[in-house]
DNA sequence: TACAATTGAATTGCACACAATATGAATAAT
DNA sequence: ATTATTCATATTGTGTGCAATTCAATTGTA
């Protein structure tokens, strides 16, 4: 008998695929971080920036859905964008409840800069578009099981 | 023409592996929140000590090393781990930088109560373990390759 | 042996991430 | 119309993550 607790291997840090993500976003940022900060952005920051490129006008809410984030991070990060003069925020006059998240003309500007930043990504993971299509599809059908999950 | 602007489709959200990650990261981690809660651990915490009950006694430096993190995450980390009782925090006399970090009693039994987590967990994604490692291995791959291309 | 360079932790500062709570606005129920 | 409930956002508190700095201990080198 080569193992001696056959019943730990589920327990070894090697065999979890959740170290495995948790440790390749850590990878991923770190690979993001000096192409960002030359947009002066952080990761979370960018994600945000990507869905107003592709909606711009929404509030808080649709983003915070988008990105399965809530208004406890999303509030500060939309104020720091606030401040750099990337967006603004306006409370909606239909609904008062709401504060819609426009691009300012720096904000939309910015997108011609971002641009170079999936390809640098995509050299540095060496590897083609369709394999990393590939894992992302698997990816996408495990969050959703996951989060389905957890909504019971 | 359907597509306005094919320049663009790097840029969506949705075709972004990293963002899949990102948001199966956090899947994982609302996933494991209540598990873990009962054990009264985070997931950070829960990673440092599957670590120990893999190998005992380390230096601070191995386990970041083993969790690609670094001192200014786990210093305060590991005070917290101490302060629950868990491990003990001591300098090493070899080498008096080094601060070693070793389960105590209350740390070694909190593995048995770990054991039903990772099945836990297995039955939240809903997909079978050789699926689960096949996505395991591409993405420690991925992961590597991205610390590569970092480390120059 | 001196003494510069390196190493391992700790500290500080900033930015997420999320639970819990609060607040004001909108909607539903009576 | 009044009240209760729900909804969207904001706030507070705790816990990561990481860059940059500090400090003490060790190693390398002349």
């Amino acid at each position: 008998m080569a193992r001696k607790h056959a019943t730990d291997s589920p327990l070894l840090l090697g065999n979890q695929l959740c170290f495995a993500i948790y440790s390749t976003a850590h990878a991923f940022n770190r690979v993001y971080k000096p192409l960002l900060d030359k947009l002066g952005l952080t990761y979370p920051q960018y994600l945000v920036m990507l869905v107003l490129w592709e909606r711009d006008g929404e509030p808080v809410k649709s983003i915070g859905e988008r990105l399965f984030l809530d208004s406890g991070t999303l509030t500060p990060l939309l104020k720091r964008l606030e401040a750099a003069g990337l967006i603004n925020r306006t409370r909606s006059t239909e609904d008062e409840r709401q504060v819609l998240i426009a691009l300012t003309p720096q904000g939309q500007a910015l997108r011609e800069k971002a641009r170079a930043v999936p390809q640098a990504i995509l050299a540095a993971s060496a590897c083609s578009v369709t394999e990393l299509s590939a894992i992302k599809n698997e990816l996408v059908a495990l969050r959703d099981r996951l989060n389905a999950a957890v909504g019971e």
